[in-house]
DNA sequence: CAAAACGTTGGCAGTCGCTGACAGAACGGA
DNA sequence: TCCGTTCTGTCAGCGACTGCCAACGTTTTG
């Protein structure tokens, strides 16, 4: 997939990690505001100006995670079959998620990851706005095979489905219980289904 | 309603349109980034220093309005019979933006607005993060009338009538005719209805 | 009427995120 | 070995934003 890179590319991905990780453990322990550019480069042991060359902002340290998430929820759309219904596709394209729910170690790690977001209004902000660009690629992907659907409807399907996730991602990180973390989900959009599908017109 | 203030009140709020005023004027011309704090405090004659005991930020002076938007809304909610489905009440909450868009004059300036928070990636993100709050509270304001409701599947349900009616204003924003802003809400909401009401558990 | 109290304002200096430009070091291939 | 590419640090600067202080005007009070 995205792994076509030479020696430098995969070098490169390694000091992104290690900044990654080093930012993330001093955002856990200080909070994300209290953190500056400067202390994360230093951690790593380069300067400030290096740090912009791997990340193109302090929120993408950590925020960087939703490009791959938003190439695999594209991936998945894209692999089911054409007439199945948009809810349960989108459904499905959320899998990957739970599976990362099923796992404690990952399961916490993305809760402690949520919480620095919810705790920071710049860091939440940024990140709706991923969560956006996301739907809207989403809605490119479902659009391309439904010739004669209607944009805005399925626009806010998308966003819809994308309601309940948020809904049981941000109950998980608030103190509720990350196992149950699928179970919620369901529940959101067992309720949700939408009455009218937009391919039934 | 919040008009119960003396007259400091009253003239702090005229300095704020007017700032306002002359600050949209000047994104609409050059752009938001282009923009800087002292090029708005210069046009309104005042220093950069004072234009921030006004606003807490340069997003503020455009996302200001949304504070107002988020008290009608919560107070529609509030006015709304106990009983009625939650979805029926989000749509008629949203009737007085419905109501915006019948005139043309204002229809346009919204729309004039819109676009530059879609233009700006640092704007989208503040607005988005403020319509998330905004959901907050009318979910908060949906659970206290309905004691043994499921928080989580109303977060999404709330958040669903939002992606409802981000869809309609994205599409008007962006080229859409704006008159049809109304049957646009209406066609995503009625196709997006919960198939599942919270309230019928 | 003068003095005190209060709110508003501007200027200044400083922090923080972020960028452009430059020069030197490290690396790989010819 | 030399050459070109990439990576790096340093420096200088912009723009958003904040804290501090001094000046001014208005209102209240003795």
């Amino acid at each position: 997939m995205t792994t076509g890179g030479g020696l430098r590319e995969l070098s490169r991905r390694a000091v992104q990690s290690q900044i990654a990780a080093s930012a993330e453990a001093l955002f856990i322990a200080q909070g994300f505001e209290e953190t500056t550019v400067d202390e994360i480069a230093a951690a790593v042991g380069m300067s400030q100006r290096s740090f912009f060359r791997y990340f193109a902002s302090k929120d993408d340290v950590i925020l960087d995670n939703l490009e791959r998430l938003a190439d695999d929820l594209a991936a998945a759309v894209a692999e089911r079959p054409d007439g199945e219904p948009e809810w349960d596709t989108l459904r499905r394209a959320f899998d990957p998620l739970i599976e990362q729910f099923a796992d404690r170690a990952r399961r916490e790690h993305g809760a402690a990851v949520q919480r620095i977001i919810e705790d920071s209004p710049r860091l939440l902000a940024a990140y709706l706005q991923r969560l956006d660009g996301i739907q809207q690629r989403l809605t490119d992907e479902l659009m391309a095979r439904d010739e004669d659907g209607d944009r805005i409807v399925m626009r806010a399907v998308v966003g819809s489905a994308f309601a309940c996730l948020h809904a049981a991602i941000s109950h998980v990180a608030c103190g509720g219980d990350p196992e149950r973390f699928g179970s919620h989900l369901d529940r959101a959009m067992t309720a949700l289904r939408p009455a009218l599908i937009p391919s039934q017109r």
